[in-house]
DNA sequence: CCCATGATGACACTGAGTTTCATTTGAGTG
DNA sequence: CACTCAAATGAAACTCAGTGTCATCATGGG
């Protein structure tokens, strides 16, 4: 129990299952594939129940994505407590530097490790999908909040999209080449995506 | 067996039992709502039996999309045939709103029921995302291909993003008003949808 | 008419996800 | 420290989507 002691001993414990179900998953469906892999299985190297395991975690599909989730769960964080001023997706990108700037050190081995996961087993693109389309969701409900717009505004659709399509790209590119060049060059990735945004409406056929 | 002749029996008969199947889906999906419908009761209803179902669908979900499909299979076999002069943008538009005019007559009742579907069943909804994805995915191919670009090029993702993003807009609102105006309103909403586009990137807070 | 091939149905099986209920364990109180 | 309440856990039975196998049936071509 060597612990962060900040929060009562319930709530740490429950924290920690969380984590080693995260970390095992991402262990065992490495290995042996995501299919491959039963939660029964799961669950008996972290010695937790069925039980307790679906509530830690939605679905088997979830626990593979923690680190996915949790980057846009900290984004939507880092969002609201911002004040839009100016362009919104200048907002948007600088919201997701400072996210990808400030997440734990251990991040970037997961996230590698969750993409290329993700690569393998059809069920988990579908699952990322999903959740990606919450996050943006919530962003435009955050946004419309904070500029007085409708939620079904498609300006805030459009800029939702492009900024989890930026990511997307970065993301995809630096797990590629194995994180190389670690949180540094992935942020670097990110912007140069976001700056490659308003040239896309301009391309032509020759 | 009131059937177009110009294809092999065999064919016909399968394409029957894929209506039938989609249209008793939709049917029993409504009433009952998607989680309650046991694949068992709509197999028996269309007297088939589950084998039968999963070498028409690969998932529950999809027999209750059909309508979606139909669409985006059409609108890339649309795009496949179109040469691609000028902005890529306008030309995924243009392909868009000559597809949707080209759908058969009763697709719009089916379409509409499908949104509505969708709204109910949150399944439904990642289902429909990641079939979605799956579009994008060919877009891209085919653009990469024609252009001589990358898959991998990131305003080709943008511009594929773009086009699905404004068809799921314009559908959610024409749907919202029942399908009101019939297939042209939902081509005005589209065209509409596109012209919007380009503002949206700089939309600023006051 | 016959044969090869492809579609179908019946059935058994796996595994994810839900539900229920009894048991344990941490938190607050006197 | 003892007691109590609420929350977390575990055990087990259950539902149902989806897969695999194999025997049977229908179609199209010769």
């Amino acid at each position: 129990m060597t612990d962060d002691r900040s929060r009562p001993l319930r709530e740490r414990k429950k924290l920690r299952t969380r984590r080693a179900l995260a970390d095992a998953a991402l262990r065992l469906f490495t290995d042996k594939g995501f299919d491959a892999t039963t939660l029964e299985e799961l669950v008996e190297e972290v010695e937790v129940s069925k039980s307790t395991f679906f509530r830690a975690f939605p679905a088997k599909e979830a626990v593979a994505i923690e680190a996915e989730t949790q980057l846009w769960s900290a984004y939507l964080t880092t969002l609201e407590r911002r004040e839009v001023t100016g362009l919104v997706l200048a907002e948007l990108r600088d919201a997701l530097l400072e996210t990808a700037a400030a997440l734990e050190p251990d991040w970037d081995d997961r996230y590698v490790a969750t993409r290329r996961l993700v690569l393998t087993a059809p069920a988990l693109l579908a699952y990322v999908e999903h959740h990606r389309s919450g996050v943006k969701k919530d962003m435009i409900g955050c946004l419309a909040d904070k500029l007085g717009l409708d939620i079904d505004d498609l300006r805030l659709h459009v800029l939702a999209e492009l900024a989890v399509t930026a990511w997307s790209v970065s993301g995809r590119d630096w797990v590629r080449e194995d994180g190389r060049g670690g949180r540094q060059a992935l942020i670097r990735r990110l912007k140069d995506s976001f700056e490659a945004i308003p040239a896309s409406l301009h391309l032509a056929a020759p």
